[in-house]
DNA sequence: ATGAAAGCGCTAACAG
DNA sequence: CTGTTAGCGCTTTCAT
């Protein structure tokens, strides 16, 4: 810890025999500097231990190369699979993440998004579609380009880049059917905390709905978002008290291997005795016993389409607000033949 | 979007009738302003649509709020877990964690650390005690507190909140000599990009050595992190080329549950034919059948030390350097009995 | 409890 | 290619 206050740009300009504004065109990449001038000013301010200050710039220029990022839990694969695809995307363009997460829950995101504005992002991309109205309010105020993803909104604030999770869960319901298994499960959280899960539960309800089967077998493990323990859990109750269920959705893969860890504890067998499927496609579902049917929403390519969004926007490239939809893709695997 | 340019504290005073210093204070906590004064401009505020700038209120006050914070990988549940007890223990305080990944490259790191340095924070806490000699020196001349954590380094910059991962391996090592298992195996990364990976496998070795064991059992599984496939893969050819193995360490959890699917896919039976161990504790080896024994290096635990080590020095509460260990616990649990 | 003046460290704008 | 001037939007400091 240096005692003494760290030198500033003036200062390196003095001891270099320069001029601020030179030692500022310095450190930018395309300034007009000559190469000798130029080298002359990084050696001092390397000798001086001068480390530029983007505080001052910051305000000055009125830009700070951040990019604010909300997602629900930074402990999840999927949400940091979105945000590596979006940090990449950045990298090049010297846009940092500012990164907070909600807890899932929109009043946190509500105090998280104004936290976040306050520190003038160039541009903000959030999970999920379901606000309060003054994070709204806030956003569509805030002047910069806003995306919202892993969601389909109705009233979309900006641009959207998503898919619909309701939709997704339709397919596998289908998939299910079409192998002629009927008595189908959903297990996820017990709250409407996690809109995406929300989302996937209600996709359930109305495709066994429309097909004219049974939606009642909702299996509520916990709150959201739903560990592989809680999964287990879910999946005991379900075949203590519905026994003849014959495949069980779950909201995640991490549920899903925590219901199929629990079959492997009792004996039966999957998917012989019972199907099962997750979402997310999380590694974990290509790698167990037997492998977990699945549905990959591509969480990276949700990042980097927002990126290159971002780019274009901040550019003048983009007339108006653009959906951007990134189709999950069903995988069946052994868990579900 | 808004075309025109946003409030600033000056419109929101001239509209209430007070001077910016005013606004200021009654956009602080504990400032003396009177109540009817406070109430009446934050409603101004919020009617203008007014956000707080930070940008200018960093440069002048000279304060980020900021911590820096460098980890390894955004999708790894033990940093996760780590940065959620920082973010918690320095959340009252207003402090806000602004995170960077260095992908388990210290020359990403010292390129990370200098993007940070330029923002200010108040505080910077790293992931390992290997750093470039450059990046060395710029944390060393920062002026502000520098937490290593996740290891014991020799020679610390400030303080540390660590443990010893040689030793917590070393203690796994015991563990299976104990049961009359001495045909250990490691599964590792194939390179010293993770230096905590690295330290583990030369625990292993050292340990080995140390009892006469043959330590050279190494298998090298790909790049550093391993995932869940390559931890099968590992052992895949562990069981090919050394079936007399009795058991073996994996560098993570992750690992060690792709090398446990791979044994039940062969049909090799767990513990009965061969132990396994991980490292981290993750979720999943709670739940995976059988349960996987591991160590708990308490990442949590290590991010809310960090905080509270933080708060007292940016409170001057701190006289000098601080070690911090946190004991790893040793988990034995059914794929080990 | 409130206000006036000054300035944080950089860079936009203009000049040469 | 380099320099001068002014000012970004707050808050420190000193008054009252």
């Amino acid at each position: 810890m240096t005692p003494r206050k760290p030198p500033t740009m003036a200062d390196v300009a003095r001891i270099a025999g320069v001029s601020p504004m030179t030692v500022s065109r310095a450190f930018k990449r395309d300034s007009s500097v000559s190469e000798a001038t130029r080298s002359a000013i990084l050696r001092t301010a390397e000798d001086l231990g001068y480390v530029f200050d983007s505080t001052a710039s910051n305000l000055r220029s009125q830009k700070t190369d951040f990019v604010a990022v909300t997602i629900p839990s930074i402990n999840n694969a999927n949400f940091a699979d979105t945000v590596g695809g979006l940090a990449d995307g950045l990298k090049d363009r010297g846009l940092q993440i500012l990164l907070g997460y909600t807890n899932y829950d929109i009043l946190e995101e509500e105090r998280l998004i104004e936290q976040l504005l306050r520190r003038r992002p160039e541009a903000i991309v959030v999970t999920g579609g379901r606000h309060t109205p003054r994070a709204r309010r806030m956003l569509e105020n805030s002047g910069i380009p806003v995306i919202e993803t892993w969601d389909l909104p109705d009233k979309p604030i900006g641009h959207v880049v998503g898919f619909s999770n309701a939709g997704a869960v339709r397919r596998m319901v289908d998939h299910f059917v079409g192998q002629g298994l009927t008595r189908i499960a959903f297990i996820g959280g017990d709250a409407d905390r996690d809109t995406r899960g929300t989302d996937r539960r209600a996709g359930f309800i109305a495709a066994m709905q429309a097909l004219g089967l049974d939606a009642s077998r909702l299996i509520a493990a916990g709150v959201p978002p739903i560990s592989m323990r809680e999964g287990a859990e879910a999946m005991a109750r379900l075949l203590r008290d519905v026994p003849d269920t014959q495949a069980v959705i779950c909201v995640s893969d991490l549920s899903a291997f925590g219901a199929l860890s629990e079959c492997q504890r009792r004996g039966v067998a999957v998917p012989a005795d019972i199907s099962i499927a997750g979402f997310g496609d999380y590694e974990i579902g290509s790698v167990c016993v037997p492998t977990l049917s699945t549905i990959n929403p591509f969480p990276r390519d949700i990042g980097a389409r927002a990126a290159t969004l971002i780019l274009e926007a901040l550019e003048g490239r983009l007339s108006g607000p653009t959906i951007s939809q990134i189709t999950p893709e069903l995988l069946i695997r052994d868990s579900s033949k």
